[in-house]
DNA sequence: GCCAAACTATGACTCTAGTCATATTTGACC
DNA sequence: GGTCAAATATGACTAGAGTCATAGTTTGGC
């Protein structure tokens, strides 16, 4: 690896280090671009060599995070078990990981809605939390009609929908909760509905 | 009414009404403040002392438009028809709103995002849209256990959680895409889903 | 009509994200 | 180890949201 390279690295680290202690002690609005730079010992302009926006910087918090919960969840689509077992299982992982940092997620879920409409990325390219989910319960889903877990007579990707749906709001009404509520354990019964329906 | 309540009306309209033609013109963000203070023939301080920040505008905006569809929704709770019929039309009634004019659809769900985090409102006091459906679904799902078109061993606030999680998500995916969907035809469809099980 | 208090308008000012022309550093080649 | 081009760093600068001390206006009581 050249000089280059490596300072490159260094400098990138440094900014992720510093900003991730500032935005730990005073949050991610109260700190700015200046405060970052000048505990990292860099130039403002160096900052935008290395991310576009502050915003950037934000989704590269999201992206290491994601790296480390997307693992656990690929582990348990290998899985044999029933399909609404597993697709029980991806939603607790991911709300797992939410549940471990409270604010960025509030953060993220901001940015994501944020760069969904800006982006003229398509469902397919976007790195998109949500979209990721909504392609895996997918293909869980398609396992289960092929299985008889699951109705033949559905849209699975209308289904699909439906389980991001109560994702997300499900993390929504969490994200406003003090704590009371255990985001996971609300899904889990939201799901079982969802396979039971809710007709007479 | 007194002349200085006089003036204040005719200010705040004129401020509406020259941001309106402004964000159809060139687009919310395009648009400063300083634009429509000087299109409004007022300083740029007197823009604050009628709306806090220029996302309290936007906000403004949003409760204009609500104002009107939450007087059609009202009439549909009224109706004496099944509960699933009844559910789908408030969320058509809502999806209607929301194709009339979808940049603005746009912005209010993000600043939606932005104040559901910031606010210290619980869901009661809070004006946002999704917890007001959320109360409407509510309370046409008690009714619908009441005539036992609704299981009634389900937790009536978990279910409106889901079907307004299906709005949200319903919502996002229509936003995203170029016009193909209609965002009111999918809704219904996953309403029936969710009424009829999807599991076998 | 006059006055003080309450209310409203004003625009210079601040704060911060983001830009860009310029300066510095690095690496490849001779 | 000198030279050039590409990559990177720099910080003065711009733009736009939001603040606030001051000036101006309205009102109600006398």
């Amino acid at each position: 690896m050249s000089l280059r390279e490596k300072k490159k690295i260094e400098t990138k680290n440094k900014i992720f280090e510093v900003s991730g202690r500032l935005f730990k002690e005073k949050g991610f609005e109260n700190t700015t671009v200046d405060e970052i730079t000048k505990e990292a010992g860099i130039a403002k302009g160096t900052f935008f060599n290395y991310f576009s926006t502050k915003e950037a910087l934000l989704l590269y918090f999201g992206e290491k995070k994601e790296e480390l919960v997307y693992d656990l969840i690929e582990n348990e689509t290998m899985k044999n078990i029933p399909t609404k077992e597993k697709i029980k299982n991806i939603l607790i992982c991911l709300a797992d990981s939410c549940e471990k940092d409270k604010e960025l997620t509030k953060l993220l879920i901001l940015e994501h809605t944020k760069y969904m409409q800006h982006s003229c990325l398509g469902p397919d390219e976007c790195k998109n939390s949500l979209y990721r989910l909504n392609k895996l319960v997918c293909a869980s889903l398609e396992e289960g009609v092929g299985n008889k877990d699951v109705k033949n007579s559905i849209d699975v990707k209308m289904v699909a929908d439906i389980i991001t749906g109560i994702h997300l709001y499900s993390l929504i009404v969490w994200l406003k909760s003090d704590g009371e509520i255990s985001f996971s354990n609300s899904i889990s019964e939201k799901i079982d509905m969802l396979f039971e329906g809710i007709g007479n």
